[in-house]
DNA sequence: ACTTTACGTAAAGCGTACATTACATTACTT
DNA sequence: AAGTAATGTAATGTACGCTTTACGTAAAGT
């Protein structure tokens, strides 16, 4: 799985420390996001999508076998 | 969080045991679902979407303190 | 040079998203 | 009445999302 938090982020103009306030979690939680050490839990992924005013499926990308392949 | 994996499924005419074999998860899993035992991960919030072909904010509604306050 | 800002790493701990197995219940069919 | 299909419950175990604290680094301002 590829995320754009990152990139997004950098769009909004926010630092790592601003992001983690607005969504009250910590920083070393936004970092292992974007470094893609895990994946974030449902709710989180949905407010950082509010945050940057686009879906889940625009911020996280999935790949191979995280798409269900009948 | 609400979810309307069980209206789903059913709208597409399938049983637990059919849903947790083509997400490759145990039965329990979609049990512990519908009945809001636990939130399920990204990964399988996507693919739960991609197999009723919505998006992952069709399928969980979020409320209250998951949602960004500012 | 020193400070500040932004980003990064490391380690230990907790709660929970899953798995697995086994058994119970309800309803429909025959 | 007996069998089967669909749903449910219970118990135990493992992996990981996320926290907290503390320290490291690099760039830019003054």
């Amino acid at each position: 799985m590829k995320t754009l938090i990152r990139e997004k982020r950098n769009e909004w103009g926010m630092t790592q420390e601003e992001l983690s306030i607005k969504l009250k979690v910590s920083r070393q939680t936004i970092i292992s996001l974007e470094k893609g050490k895990y994946k974030p839990s449902l709710v989180l992924a949905h407010k950082l999508a509010q945050i940057f005013e686009c879906s889940i499926e625009d911020l996280f990308i999935f790949e191979g076998d995280e798409n269900v392949v009948e």
